[in-house]
RNA sequence: GGGAGUGUGCCCGAGUGGUUAAAGGGGACGGGCUGUAAACCCGUUAGCUUUGCUUACCUAGGUUCGAAUCCUAGCGCUCCCA
């Protein structure tokens, strides 16, 4: 792209804060864009968590509109910093991940952030290229530049500190390390979560201090699972995968609050932002219908990932499911053993649990007491644990809304 | 170094020798309603083929016919004094 078709500096910036939290300065940012120039876009990964959710893939959409816009992203895996293992928002010291580790993880991650961002205006960095290799004399000028105070400053650091709670040395180099790496690559701009604006501002000062102009730190807020209260993450269970399958993805989408729905667009969805704007506008005056909204941020998120043909399937597939209460089309079959026992039943309760439908068979049990059990659509009885395994043998399982299985 | 507390199920929290698998709340799950949203109503919330058995109130012992409840030791956490 040539700076002179790029966008103007306004139209940029009102697509570039959608969605975000902070942008430290604000008039930087738009004093760069003015230039008409590809931007150096940073963002820093920390090789740690191996599966990539919906929460993980925020900063990168930014990045993305950061190149549909004409700029350059490098993204820098910390496989060198990871050695130190990032403060933030952490009360103790993290574990140190062992070399090969790392390698494994920054893998996964990459491959999985292709899925999001242009590979053509991306450069992929490991920082561990110019950590590792700084000499005594080289470091001990770059911690020069920080006091102990400053550092200090830092919330996580201060509570620990004041707490008693232990700080290593190392830990303290955190900050100036990430920093360091934006005065390695030159960036103009570097992204992170809130939680991130200590480590990003850090990135500001030192460049400054070495002669550079500081980068803009756009910060973004982190987003809700599907639950609408606690961040995404894997260990709430509300997390939305990058590889979860389409009709998953799709169910799961439409399970969220709907106060949630602009904030999944603005953060999650590859809508222009003037859509958005749009539709935030018309669900605030009551134009539009929120299942109507939230179908079409579904679709959009699936198509994203697994292409428009498999969004459009799996809206269909919903709509059998959830609307017309059909079956699902694919199922997953469960070859079950179906040995009747002397009274030549088959103990139901077993057979759900082996198929993972339940935790353990009591909970099977309660499953079926509540009505949530069904065999081609038909509730099974309370208390009727033991059935006939002419009943089961190749007939569809339900239990809940959305668990089926085929017994074969 | 001295003193005072405290540790209960996914979480919070009641229970201070016997009908306690353990009040109440939250969360979660199932059912109803619906837009797989919210709100609301009902039910469930240790394991086990359950009119019963087994394991459970930090851990290990002990007292007792009987302990989450009493005693001893250990471990964790909190607070006060030095």
């Amino acid at each position: 792209m040539k700076g002179s078709s790029m966008k103007s500096a306004e139209e940029q910036f009102h697509i570039l804060q959608s969605g975000a939290a902070q942008i430290v300065p604000e008039d930087l940012l738009k004093k760069k864009l003015a230039r008409q120039k590809p931007l150096n876009i940073k963002l820093g990964v920390d090789p740690t968590a191996p599966d990539i959710h919906l929460g993980h893939a925020v900063p990168l959409r930014k990045l993305r509109a950061f190149q549909d816009l004409g700029h350059q992203v490098t993204l820098i895996i910390g496989d060198g910093t990871a050695l130190i293992g990032d403060p933030s928002g952490r009360n103790t010291t993290r574990p140190q991940l062992s070399r090969d580790q790392i390698a494994v993880n920054a893998q996964t991650y990459v491959d999985q952030a292709f899925k999001i961002l242009d590979p053509a205006a991306t450069t992929l960095r490991y920082n561990s290229e110019w950590i590792l290799s700084l000499d005594m004399e080289k470091l001990l000028k770059l911690l020069s530049n920080f006091t102990v105070a400053r550092i200090l400053e830092r919330d996580d650091f201060h509570n620990r500190y004041s707490n008693g709670q232990p700080i290593s040395l190392h830990e303290f180099m955190y900050p100036v390390m990430q920093a360091y790496d934006s005065v390695v690559i030159g960036a103009d701009v570097e992204l992170g979560g809130t939680d991130q604006l200590f480590n990003l501002l850090a990135g500001r000062e030192l460049m400054e201090k070495m002669g550079l102009e500081p980068q803009v730190c756009l910060t973004l807020p982190l987003l809700e699972g599907t639950d609408g209260v606690q961040k995404m993450s894997k260990s709430y269970g509300n997390y939305i995968g990058l590889t979860d399958e389409p009709a998953d993805m799709f169910g799961k989408v439409m399970s969220i609050p709907d106060e949630l729905m602009v904030k999944y667009f603005r953060l999650a969805s590859t809508l222009p932002v003037d859509s958005i704007d749009e539709i935030e506008r018309g669900l605030a005056a009551d134009e539009l219908h929120p299942n109507k909204v939230k179908r079409q941020l579904a679709a959009n998120i699936v198509s994203a990932y697994h292409g428009d043909a498999a969004a459009q399937e799996a809206e269909a597939e919903f709509d059998r499911v959830f609307k017309q209460h059909d079956m699902p089309t694919d199922i997953p079959e469960f070859e079950a053993d179906l040995t009747p026992n002397d009274e030549g039943m088959v103990y139901l309760a077993r057979i759900i649990h082996e198929a993972g439908m339940a935790p353990s068979a009591g909970e099977a049990r309660r499953l079926i007491d509540g009505g949530g059990v069904k065999i081609d659509g038909a509730a099974v009885a309370s208390k009727e644990y033991n059935i006939d395994p002419a009943r089961i043998k190749g007939a569809t399982l339900q239990v809940g809304k959305r668990k089926f299985a085929k017994i074969i």
